[in-house]
DNA sequence: AAATCGCTTGACACAGTGTCAATTGACAGG
DNA sequence: CCTGTCAATTGACACTGTGTCAAGCGATTT
């Protein structure tokens, strides 16, 4: 019995996805999330009470079919910090794009004050935070942590520079590939936080 | 004749820049925006066709108001490339609380597909590129530029390193100080784009 | 046969933008 | 003084999109 709900809530979610992936993730109204999963506007009120519900809920069936943790699980066994840290951004830089539709609505959402919204775009980028901060205590621990930042600044730093709206920037803004994305901040973050040893 | 015509207009332009400096420059409404100006809802309208002409105008009424081009005039006029660097960051990096308010708002329409905000704030942004590529051409005139990056690579990347969205993240995100957040990006900044001439 | 579940249709309240028409009050010029 | 004009006012209304409510319907369960 609770198959065919079940059925129903993924045709939904599925929906949101397809429609949020190609065309207006700005626009996304609850009737076109409607009429592509097949049900009627007010069915949707049926799994989910609101729509920030149902896109908050969205964003937890992406990373779920997506498996992020298992992409980031290289990072974490990669033997040297400068290692961990190309690691990072080559699996956190290649998630971007995947999760790019849902994160522009989130974000809108909470741009326009909506406080749910806000708190689930937050846990997650905390999440991602998380991880820079262990990039850079991985470099910090080999003694070879830049002088220019302490681990606070450097995380956030690293942290900032992986947003997805940077991604957003320099992919779409300034037309880079996703190759040239990925090449260019590992570039950078090494040049940032990595201390050059030429004595060494 | 024109004096009454452009006090009132002017009022609208203060309110609207008042009340989206200080608290929801989110669900900024016309309503709100009329009584605090201090006529009729429908009174706008015959100083602005729509939300968006208001909002456009209001931004470059605060570009007027806040003189942007006297900030920028210190980096043009700088000696040296990683001179010239270190006050554009300092003239734009400073410039930008100013006209955050307005700026998130006109980003939010943007984002929620708004073509005459997006040109608006596409004309902003792509002068203040112009900026980014003028210090960087400094430092390759000069042949200080780092070797990791060409011209426009270097140029879009300090583009970025500049934008809005960053300097919202650092600040408000991340809890720096303005003056922290000047000092990392020039420290960034050089390490990213000066070459280090050691042997020099 | 009856109850339940998932969904449908259709109507409605509400907020916010933008439009329209009729009116008022001030000020200027013949 | 009367008239025209202009800025602004009031009040009503259309439209869009979210969210709610009620009644009904068909299939499955018991």
């Amino acid at each position: 019995m609770s198959i065919k709900k079940t059925d129903t809530r993924t045709r939904i979610l599925d929906a949101t996805l397809a429609l949020v992936a190609d065309g207006p993730g700005n626009g996304l109204r609850m009737a076109d999330i409607a009429s592509r999963a097949g049900i009627s506007r007010q069915a949707l009120y049926l799994h989910f009470a609101t729509r920030t519900d149902l896109l908050v809920a969205t964003t937890l069936y992406v990373d779920q079919t997506k498996d992020i943790e298992a992409r980031l699980a290289p990072s974490r066994s990669a033997r040297s910090g400068p290692e961990r840290l190309d690691a990072y951004i080559e699996a956190w830089g290649n998630y971007i794009p995947e999760i790019y539709g849902i994160a522009r609505v989130l974000l809108a959402l909470k741009e326009a004050g909506d406080e749910e919204a806000a708190t689930a775009w937050n846990n997650r980028m905390d999440a991602m935070r998380e991880g820079c901060a262990a990039a850079i205590d991985a470099l910090k621990a080999e003694g070879r942590l830049s002088s220019d930042n302490t681990r606070e600044q450097a995380t956030a730093l690293l942290w900032t520079m992986l947003s997805v709206r940077n991604w957003e920037h320099l992919t779409i803004d300034c037309g880079w590939s996703q190759k040239a994305y990925i090449a260019s901040l590992k570039t950078s973050a090494k040049r940032l936080f990595v201390s050059q040893e030429e004595g060494a």
